[in-house]
DNA sequence: TGTACATCAGTGAACGCGCGTTCACTGATGTAC
DNA sequence: TGTACATCAGTGAACGCGCGTTCACTGATGTAC
């Protein structure tokens, strides 16, 4: 399973701790968030369970670069989520839509992203001051919708209520009770879309 | 810490299992959710490891009967609010309020519903079935605030629509980021009916 | 009412397991002269 | 260019731990006669 059969990595690795977040991924796709100990993870990159030390103080920490990446591929999805719609006006839906997608496609590392989270109870840093995140992607495109910048409380709330609207569906849409419902909508981002019209973010975002 | 304690109880129970789930509750709101092993509830409640197995199949069950103690009391706590609430158009925001404040309040049980949930990829049946359930006041109260019966799969959508927002805000707003933006607000409360407000369910239900 | 006996609901010791982390170690690498 | 040596990044064995679960057991209870 590993990316580097033992046979051909020397025995320094190079980039363990890259390697390691690699295979700490790897793990969470095939075997879920229960499965990511610290010595599972070493196995998957071939090293020993003492080798991460090298790299990582414990085991939150390696946890919370793999969170990191989490959320620099969140970023991206909605950075191409947002330059693939056809008009400003459905973007916010746009990026919902991508969010839950992202959710859905990557369950496992969403989950860690939001556990990591919660032990400091506190998003990522980044989310609210580096302007490439997902979470000012959101706010920029509710500005170019139309709300107004300079009411910059008004702003917050509208970004939050996406925002906390999108983690909602995410958490939600795999549930089978809502399979039905999916149908009746046409197919699961059908049913998304829907979702998001019945909460009329963006018109409320404007004040209408 | 156990109700009873080991000196005043019989070697027979009486209610052990009523006693296992109040023993996990008191260990949830005080250690956590990753404190919820099988032994120590036994240990909380004083008794054997290999007690509760006379009672649940296995760890797994003990758990869903923890998290159904849990629907139960959210059902109630949203019964509270509905009945309070001034008028029937506010009624829906009371009942996101009282729904986030419920997670606020029991933030380990609140996990522990969805984990199971998670683990079975669905609600408990009595979500739709049981107009006593959480999931059925907030529809009802969509009815009552004027959405349309027979609208079918508008007035489910109104109801995900809003149950996934409740979710999304119930999960976020214990970080800290938020802090600031509460206080703008006047508190936490008037922060979520702003949040909500946002959201603008009530006139996304009435098609508005 | 008393007694024999089946059943129920506990006990406590033991099982194997995987975990996070530490430790003394060693092989590989880079640098100073 | 060669060599001594410090440093870096691995190894593998071991630590103690708490876990879920099983087992043979035993004390308490309820029932049939």
């Amino acid at each position: 399973m590993s990316n580097a059969p033992a046979e051909a990595r020397p025995y320094h690795h190079g980039d363990l701790s890259r390697a390691l977040v690699d295979a700490a991924r790897r793990l969470l796709e095939s075997e879920g968030p229960s499965a990511l100990s610290l010595r599972a993870v070493a196995r998957e990159a071939g090293v020993s369970p003492a080798a991460p030390y090298h790299h990582f103080k414990d085991k939150g920490e390696l946890l919370d670069a793999v969170a990191h990446e989490g959320w620099l591929m969140l970023d991206e999805a909605l950075g191409r989520a947002k330059a693939a719609a056809p008009s400003i006006r459905e973007a916010v839906a746009e990026l919902g839509v991508a969010y839950v997608c992202f959710a859905r496609d990557h369950p496992a590392l969403y989950r860690v992203m939001y556990d990591c989270a919660r032990d400091k109870e506190s998003l990522p840093e980044a989310m609210q001051q580096d302007g490439d995140s997902a979470y000012c992607k959101v706010r920029d495109t509710l500005i170019e919708a139309g709300a107004d910048p300079s009411a910059s409380v008004d702003l917050e709330l509208a970004t939050v209520a996406a925002w906390c609207s999108a983690h909602g569906l995410a958490e939600m849409t795999s549930f089978k009770q809502f399979d039905p419902l999916k149908e009746a909508c046409g197919g699961e981002t059908a049913f998304l879309r829907a979702v998001f019209n019945h909460m009329g973010l963006v018109r409320a975002a404007l004040g209408e």
